[in-house]
RNA sequence: GCAGGGGUGGCCCAGCUUGGUCAAAGGCGCCAGGUUGAGGUCCUGGUCUCGUAGGAGUUCGUGAGUUCAAAUCUCACCCCCUGCACCA
């Protein structure tokens, strides 16, 4: 189908308003939608896999005469949209790239410069997108989440949970460019240059006294093992600061100290060198001891504090570090204490086992298990340092004696406490690797005291949630068991921050913006709304927390300006629309959008409207199952075209098809031309297979009712899947064994006629949910009115017919058995049989197969003797009493590998004769000739006829050259 | 670390919940034949190994186990991927 064909059909739709969604009280509802898209660039064609499942959704629902509703909106909140308008102020090369690929001419840029307006303008280009690949969404539900309308319900969503006591105020450490505010620094680093793979490592502050009042202060993941210090490290030639912190004087590096100043206030002083302190010492906290203080080039000025505590038993490094310390120094320091004992039940793993061979300390067994040579041997310190932490982490149990019998875990958290409590311990974070701004700013961690929280972590509301998440059908279901875990283990959330983004401003302190996440957890309700908007019916202003306050919770009479009666249908189309029967989204949302999304319904709604279904659906991947970023996409390395480039190259419904069967829906999938490719071909294929089903008069009956009984079979399956929302085996079915049941009709002598053409017509709504272009195409001129309206097939529009059946599975059976003996001759190109005789298996051997199948059945191994004994009892069966005892011997070993169900019996004799001109033509014999084997007639030299099984026929094929049989 | 997912025939990807009809669907690639009087949108067959009769052998990350029977169930191990908090 050409362009211009699949824009007709998209005009058609559009002008019979198939995609506004129609309350209609008598009908059943649908109401299903994808998480909408952030405004971060142009779709790629990995974005509309879970339009494409969804939308088939709906068209299914839709022929089932339900009422469905599928809304579109964008996500303009956050950062997105404001780097994107910045590159394209700034030319960036890739978004040049991709507005040219999308048609978008250069005087229309500057107006695009905005961050609104590149919100905006992305929006409705996605909303274009989806109408040239078919997907119907009611555009009357469009809207962004910079709109006034939207604004005025997030506040109210807000206030609400405020009054509830979900929102609090608390203190939190934040990503922060010192220029450009505060920053997400995450993987696909959307705000960032690089280091999106940071991660924030947090310190624990432990402060050494010095006689002179000053303190140094050091740097530790591992606080526990304050009883463990022997000394402490500082680099060699390293330069430290005074920190002046209240009345306090801190000794630390530069960088460490910049990173305090921003965490914790306080200014830096006077310029320190730590050659100065060498050997003089410094107090332990908590124990009370004495330790000096040493060099040591394992200390990194950079990180942390730049200043260590040395625990040489539990850490490889200051093992390492000690090992190479002059005798007379490593003997002051004297045998390191050993803190904990590792627990050996259960048992360890073999890794975790070769960290605690050999004698020596912890840390000596570790980096003799890594086999580090010594402290330059960065690697293998690491690799030691890393394991021993794990595994003392994970199974370690203190024995120091204020701590004795607990676990390394909590005696973490209770000597970090006891640190604090004294007074002056602190906390530091920080990056693992630098984090570098979009603007190209370094990013820095900074405390912010009054930040806003949702309070995820109230036992009540997640109980609530958990209850919510219960009763919740998931694809797959495995996301059902997850679920709950990722609630139990949601603790409160920021839900604004300050700076240069699009959102809305946060109702209880407009000077900070609502974050991106907290804005859109439940505005699937709000959608329902904004058709109200959009048809002019009300207005922004009157959106009011009575309205909402009336309309969603049915609190309160509502908002006074609005006629009663208009409020009251508000209120109905909520009702009637939720509860939401599906959330689709990727895997991304399983931590965060959908746990939160779930928790808003279950405090705002009541227990019934509360979301039914969450849909995760895979992506579509690079090489290797690489992200697609942008880059792949508009530096056009090739592999991942635009969504554009596609939809010429494909079509929409070709692309579709690909969606929903390359792969498993929660699966991702690597985007792969030929694929696409094949799904094209088949629809070619499909095109004119189903075109040919037209006709008229009647084929032969026992195939016109093998035909339509297969259809039946079909139909029933097709709904199935799209019942259980399990789109690829019905992709399966419908472009694959339709098809390949089609050809078979006519490979066995049937024609274009009735019974074709019913099957084609069926077929035709068949292809509606996933091809709906193509559907409408070939449905052209065969319906009344268009595909897309007509109610979907029903199974019971085709009669089964098991007999039918059996006979072609019977008559598969045989061709798979000619060909398996035909196979090895044809490969030594040995000429083609001459004839074909075939030998129906005498009747007594039924009766037999089924009594040893009843055998097997009960477990038992079929006995030639109990066959013999229940012979007697059959008059009929006595004459063949020499053949039975060698047939079950023969048949019973067979019997175990093959279906327990006796398969249908069919009239083999019969069935056979009238397939004997098809089995000509597709092997070229020369002849056929069928005999019952009793019979005696037919030529079998190989004495092939005693071979002969109930459903599968003794043959013997004839050589040219070879006796013929008579016939 | 915590949580989740995964390792299937040259490649992509089903199957595993409910063990047997699984040498394992479908697609791609490849081979042969057909159609078209010459070659990438068609049709048929083949594509683990062996085999002059419908058979046999060895396969589904590795190892062990349960079972008459395991790609499917159990256990251990190895490897890969994803998410982990202001990113939707």
């Amino acid at each position: 189908m050409d362009s211009r064909g699949v824009q007709r059909w998209q005009g058609e739709w559009a002008r019979a308003g198939l995609a506004t969604g129609q309350r209609d009280s008598r009908r059943g509802k649908f109401y299903a939608l994808v998480a909408y898209p952030g405004s971060s660039g142009f779709l790629h064609v990995g974005h509309l896999r879970a339009y494409a499942y969804a939308d088939a959704l709906h068209r299914y629902h839709r022929a089932l005469g339900e009422s469905v509703l599928f809304p579109f909106g964008l996500h303009a909140s956050g950062l997105p949209a404001v780097t994107w308008a910045r590159r394209l102020k700034a030319r960036d090369p890739s978004v040049v790239r991709s507005l040219e690929d999308a048609g978008v001419p250069p005087p229309v840029w500057p107006a695009l410069e905005t961050p609104e307006e590149a919100a905006r303008f992305l929006g409705e280009e996605y909303q274009r997108v989806l109408r040239t690949v078919g997907v119907l969404v009611d555009e009357s539900t469009y809207l962004t989440t910079i709109d006034d309308d939207y604004r005025r319900f997030v506040q109210w969503q807000l206030r609400t949970l405020h009054a509830a006591g979900e929102v609090v105020q608390g203190s939190y450490y934040s990503a922060v460019c010192p220029v450009c505010g505060p920053i997400a620094v995450d993987a696909s680093e959307t705000d960032l240059d690089s280091g999106g793979d940071a991660e924030v490592i947090r310190f624990t502050l432990v402060p050494f006294r010095l006689d002179d009042g000053r303190t140094l202060l050091a740097a530790t993941l591992r606080p526990e093992t304050i009883y463990g210090v022997t000394n402490v490290w500082v680099a060699p030639d390293e330069e430290l600061v005074i920190w002046h912190l209240g009345s306090e004087e801190f000794l630390i590096a530069r960088a460490g100290g910049d990173r305090l100043v921003d965490q914790h206030g306080g200014r830096l002083g006077r310029v320190v060198p730590a050659a100065e302190l060498v050997r003089r010492t410094v107090h332990v906290p908590i124990t009370g001891g004495t330790v000096p203080i040493l060099t040591s080039s394992l200390v990194d000025p950079a990180i942390g504090t730049g200043v260590v505590m040395s625990v040489p038993a539990h850490a490889p490094a200051d093992a390492a570090a000690v090992a190479e310390l002059s005798s007379a120094e490593r003997d002051a320091l004297g045998p390191p204490p050993i803190l904990l004992d590792i627990a050996h039940d259960p048992p360890l793993t073999v890794s975790e086992e070769a960290l605690t061979q050999g004698d020596g300390t912890p840390a000596e067994k570790a980096l003799r298990a890594t086999r580090a040579r010594g402290l330059s041997d960065r690697e293998a310190v690491e690799a030691a340092t890393e394991r021993l932490y794990r595994l003392e982490f994970v199974r370690g149990t203190m024995t120091v004696e204020s701590l004795r019998g607990i676990s390394v875990r909590e005696a973490r958290d209770r000597v970090a406490k006891s640190l604090a409590d004294a007074g002056s311990s602190l906390q530091l974070q920080e990056f693992s690797k630098p984090v570098i701004c979009r603007n190209g700013h370094a990013v820095v961690i900074r405390k912010v005291s009054d930040q806003w929280f949702l309070r995820y972590s109230d036992p009540e509301w997640k109980a609530r949630t958990l209850e919510a998440a219960r009763t919740l059908v998931t694809w797959p279901p495995e996301y059902a068991h997850e679920l709950p875990g990722i609630i139990e283990w949601f603790a409160d959330r920021p839900c604004a921050r300050k700076g240069p983004w699009l959102g809305t401003p946060f109702p209880l302190d407009p000077s900070w913006t609502l974050e991106p996440i907290a804005d859109s957890t439940f505005y699937m309700a709000f959608f329902i709304v904004r058709r109200f908007l959009a048809a002019g019916r009300l207005r922004p202003e009157q959106l009011t927390d009575a309205f909402f306050d009336h309309v969603f919770r049915g609190v309160g009479s509502g908002e006074p300006s609005i006629p009663a009666g208009l409020q009251a249908e508000v209120r109905e189309e909520f009702l009637y629309w939720y509860p939401l029967d599906i959330n689709m989204g990727g895997h991304e949302h399983k931590s965060v959008h959908f746990p939160v999304f779930v928790y808003t319904h279950a405090r705002l709604v009541a227990p019934e409207l509360r979301p039914r279904g969450i849909y995760v659906n895979g992506w579509i991947t690079g090489p290797s199952g690489t992200k697609i970023s942008k880059k792949d996409v508009s530096v056009g390395k090739g592999r991942i075209p635009s969504i554009y480039r596609a939809l010429e190259r494909w079509g929409p419904d070709a692309l579709r098809l690909y969606y929903v069967s390359a792969a498993s829906p929660s699966a991702d999938v690597e985007w792969n031309p030929e694929t696409v490719d094949a799904a094209l071909a088949r629809l070619l294929e499909v095109e004119r297979l189903v075109r040919e089903t037209r006709g008229q008069g009647r084929g032969p009956p026992e195939l016109d009712a093998w035909l339509l009984s297969r259809m039946h079979q079909i139909i029933t399956r097709v709904r199935d899947g799209l019942g259980r929302a399990d789109l690829r085996p019905v992709a399966e079915e419908v472009y694959v064994t339709v098809p390949a049941v089609i050809r078979r009709y006519y490979a066995r002598g049937g024609v274009a006629g009735e019974a074709t053409d019913k099957v084609g017509r069926a077929w035709t709504l068949l292809l509606g949910p996933i091809t709906p272009h193509l559907a409408e195409e070939v449905g052209d001129g065969r319906f009344d009115g268009l595909v897309a309206t007509q109610p979907f097939p029903s199974p019971s529009d085709f009669p089964s017919s098991e007999p039918a059946e059996a006979r072609e599975e019977y008559l598969q059976r045989v061709e798979d058995d000619l060909r398996a003996v035909l196979r090895p001759s044809s490969e030594r190109g040995d000429p083609t049989p001459g004839a074909a005789i075939f030998f129906i298996a005498s009747p007594w051997k039924a009766v037999v197969e089924r009594w040893m199948r009843e055998a097997v059945a009960r477990g038992e191994t079929p006995s030639v003797r109990a066959i013999m004994e229940r012979v007697q009892t059959h008059p009929e069966l006595t004459g063949y009493r020499t053949e039975i005892p060698k047939y079950v011997q023969r048949v019973a070993p067979l019997l175990r590998s093959e279906p327990a169900i006796e398969p249908p019996s069919v009239e083999e004799d019969g069935t056979l004769r009238a397939a004997e001109a098809y089995l000509v033509r597709r092997f070229g014999f020369g002849s056929v000739g069928v005999y019952p084997e009793d019979e005696g007639a037919g030529a079998d030299p190989l004495g092939r006829r005693d071979r002969s099984r109930p459903g599968k026929p003794a043959f013997y094929l004839v050589r040219p050259g070879a006796p013929k049989g008579t016939d």
